[in-house]
DNA sequence: TCTGGGGTCCTAGGACCC
DNA sequence: TCTGGGGTCCTAGGACCC
């Protein structure tokens, strides 16, 4: 393991994140619910993902299923939105744009958070004010509140940024790495809110005594490593201060794509389940071409619903192609039959997906000479399946589709609630009027 | 009636080889 | 009854993340 001490290094690793970002996202695009309660449900409006400040106060829980809330959201006034994937995808590349001139080297962690790079001034002076110019600049340029946690590796700088949520003189600000003795700060975080530990590790470590993030530091490492592989020792490395985790400035190549969702209504019948996983199965081929990769095989998986008590049923077949294609027709081709495999009359299903796998960059391709089609053709087809992405992307998604992707689709996503698409669509765009 | 979706990394164990 | 040792590759499953 190669970790580099902290004492001779500089260089302050910080993590920007979005507060509450779909919440946001949402707030940006119609002010008027600003202060008030508002939730953001997942896809086919299943359950609450993102809270405002005002929702969460009202004590609604994340992950709660919609349903079971509906109710009591409706007599709160509490204003309630489906996801709106493209608004969030559009908002984090402009945060993200946003925040690189601030520092040395960012890494695009997630949707709403990005890791940057800088150097600590060489008084060691707390970089607390940068901190919050950066937050005023993102206020203004887009509306979105963020939270700056600073420290001298990833894991103490998203420990950081958690303190600068929860610590009332923090004003979303956090540098752990300019404090004398951090060790009353690290004792604050519960080892459940530790990056890395999950619901597993946090109880076995509970069982140990180990109840906060100070302890997890000072705790034997050989028992950790026993228990938590390499994985968690590098964590304990990170939270002494040693950086073990380095930053990912460019995205590394997807070994696997996947693309599944769950029916608005259970599928019954062989020729609907065909259907979905044909539409599926179209849109994983659209992510291959703009990642520019291919998959070399194929798996189509189902299951029934997991809570109404029948009898649960998951099964999944894969299937290997001869040459890696991104190709719609030729994937559709190989993975279609795999349907009249898993489907079973008698068992109504929940959700399916498909798996895109064992991944290669396009370039490989050429230097394969056992294409199934004579090169010129080839071009063709590639040049069609840019066309139609672009189609797609221009007109929106679906404007171009394959016939076994069907029609009339009952299944489909339920998404009642949805907001415009103010900043990616023209017709969308709020007129503002004096 | 209604409970999300999309990833990564690591490890253990089996198959296979010399 | 005794029944090697070491390596690679692959896969399934667990655990975690947002």
């Amino acid at each position: 393991m190669t970790c580099e001490p902290w004492s001779r290094r500089r260089q302050a690793i910080v993590l920007i994140d979005g507060n509450n970002f779909y919440a946001s996202c949402e707030a940006v695009l119609d002010p008027a619910v600003l202060g008030r309660p508002l939730v953001v449900l997942s896809n086919n409006d299943g359950c609450i993902v993102s809270r405002s400040a005002e929702a969460r106060a009202l004590g609604i829980r994340m992950g709660q299923p919609y349903f079971q809330v509906r109710r009591e959201l409706e007599r709160q006034g509490v204003v309630v939105r489906s996801s709106n994937y493209a608004l969030y995808a559009d908002m984090s590349q402009r945060l993200m744009a946003t925040l690189e001139p601030w520092v040395e080297a960012l890494e695009i962690y997630s949707i709403d958070e990005a890791f940057g790079q800088l150097s600590r001034p060489a008084d060691q002076r707390s970089l607390h004010d940068w901190g919050r110019q950066l937050r005023h600049h993102v206020l203004c340029q887009l509306g979105l509140p963020v939270a700056v946690g600073i420290g001298s590796s990833k894991v103490l700088a998203k420990l950081a940024n958690r303190l600068a949520k929860t610590t009332a003189s923090a004003t979303g600000v956090f540098d752990l790495g300019s404090m004398d003795d951090p060790d009353p700060h690290l004792a604050a975080v519960a080892i459940e809110d530790v990056w890395g530990m999950g619901r597993q590790l946090s109880r076995w470590c509970r069982l140990r005594g180990v109840a906060d993030a100070k302890a997890l530091r000072d705790m034997p490492s050989g028992e950790l490593r026993r228990r938590c592989g390499v994985v968690g020792l590098r964590l304990q490395q990170e939270l002494r201060g040693m950086a073990c985790l380095p930053l990912e400035t460019l995205p590394a190549a997807k070994r696997e794509t996947c693309v599944s969702r769950s029916f608005s209504q259970p599928i019954t019948s062989q020729s609907e389940l065909r259907e979905a996983v044909a539409t599926y199965l179209s849109r994983a081929a659209e992510k291959l071409r703009r990642q520019q990769q291919r998959a070399g095989a194929i798996t189509v998986f189902v299951r029934s619903n997991p809570f109404n008590g029948t009898s649960f049923y998951s099964n999944s077949a894969t299937v290997s192609l001869p040459l890696a294609s991104n190709d719609t027709a030729v994937l559709l081709q190989a993975a279609l039959p795999l349907v009249a495999v898993l489907f079973s009359p008698h068992k109504p299903l929940h959700k399916a997906g498909v798996l895109m796998q064992q991944l290669q960059g396009e370039e490989t391709l050429q230097h394969n000479l056992l294409l199934p089609l004579p090169l010129e053709q080839q071009h063709r087809r590639t040049a069609l399946m840019a066309t139609i992405d672009q189609l797609n992307r221009h007109y929106g998604s679906g404007t171009v589709q394959w016939a076994a992707a069907g029609l009339q689709t009952p299944w489909r996503m339920r998404r009642s609630r949805l907001s415009g698409a103010a900043t990616t669509r023209l017709d969308a765009i709020p007129v503002v009027r004096a």
